[in-house]
DNA sequence: TGCTGTAGGTTAAAGCCGTTAACCATGAAG
DNA sequence: CTTCATGGTTAACGGCTTTAACCTACAGCA
């Protein structure tokens, strides 16, 4: 009987695959190993537990995530980078779902201070806050704006993915009418800066 | 041996109340027949099954939920329509963290037509509604600046309620924040439509 | 080439779920 | 006082994760 050369990686990536597939929620070490062509117990010779497992696939969805915004966001700014930035955001939770869902339960709870999904995330805020800096606000904005933009593409991403928006309206059209407002707000907020501190010179 | 006098409304009670401090993936029928004082089988002749139960649970949120906002929208317009109903979503999920979880999860999926949290869902979005026809949008911007306004306020809502905020800055300061760029931001809508309408005359 | 040790599979089994069946006690109605 | 349905109980099944014990493929070395 030939072996299956499972390693690490290779069960971690079916896994991706597979909670993409059947959802966050219904990840079982059964199906995973069915489809591996392997009995269940298989698996433990390569992860720790099932908890391992979802975390490795985390970290290595938070991983292909920051890299997806970091190359959608190169090369552009302003609104262009926003736009992109915030399209490729979509694009990745609306294609892995389940690894989105990991990624997102992982990043808030890390397994301690050398988790490596720390320093995924940082790459991701390290991106949105490079995107931002081509708005010009002042240091103490740029924080509450960068969790204002968090939240409304988080929450849209999520929610689309869900199938959270059933009034048949084109969820693109409302995409790219809330990204048109966040940079027009954006904009705004650098123009009143900008002219107050020219008024009080 | 006396009874532990359960009914439905009860244990689906015991069920929102637990399921608020263990969290939404955490709830299982041994934790809340051992909260009701009750062995485990005893929960089936209340509710037909653990889904049952968190369907009715989430019924009974979304209603709560609508409530809370309505609530809060009542006698109030414009900005402090928004910022009240904002608050007041925010203040649902941080102190409801697993039953809007179960609110949030059931209501992309009924499980049918008649399915009641449909009405409790409309209800939401009517509140929500009622409170942008205060800025006065056109008919085609409404389901936009609806769809925003739930993404932004769901996103910061649930990462806030997750721990997902984890860089020292108020997320007080962060919440206020970002209602005002959206009450600035919907209000500017309103006047550049007005202006550029009157212009057309 | 043949031997051997270990990595990587297997089967067996334990423990915790949700759920159902069979049974029994409570306590309200006649 | 008797009855009997309601609302509890214990027992048991199947599915899940996980561990233990076992076995076999195959790489490295004599």
């Amino acid at each position: 009987m030939p072996r299956a050369r499972l390693t690490p990686l290779s069960v971690t990536e079916a896994g991706a695959a597979l909670i993409d597939e059947i959802g966050f929620e219904n990840l079982s070490m059964g199906l995973l190993a069915e489809r591996l062509g392997v009995k269940t117990p298989a698996l433990y010779k390569h992860i720790t537990s099932q908890a391992d497992l979802v975390h490795r696939i985390a970290v290595r969805a938070m991983a292909q995530f920051a890299d997806a915004i970091r190359d959608a966001i190169q090369g552009r700014a302003g609104s262009d980078a926003l736009a992109a930035g915030a399209q490729a955001m979509r694009t990745y939770v609306l294609e892995h779902p389940g690894q989105y869902a990991a990624a997102d339960a992982a990043s808030s709870r890390p397994t301690g201070p050398d988790d490596p999904i720390i320093p995924a995330v940082e790459r991701v805020v390290a991106s949105w806050a490079a995107m931002l800096r081509g708005y010009h606000l002042d240091s103490g904005q740029e924080i509450h704006a960068l969790r204002m933009l968090r939240s409304a593409l988080h929450g849209f991403s999520t929610q689309e993915a869900a199938g959270g928006f059933q009034i048949d309206a084109s969820v693109d059209d409302s995409f790219t009418w809330m990204i048109s407002f966040l940079d027009r707000g954006l904009q705004n907020i650098t123009a009143q800066t900008s002219s107050s501190s020219s008024l009080a010179r």
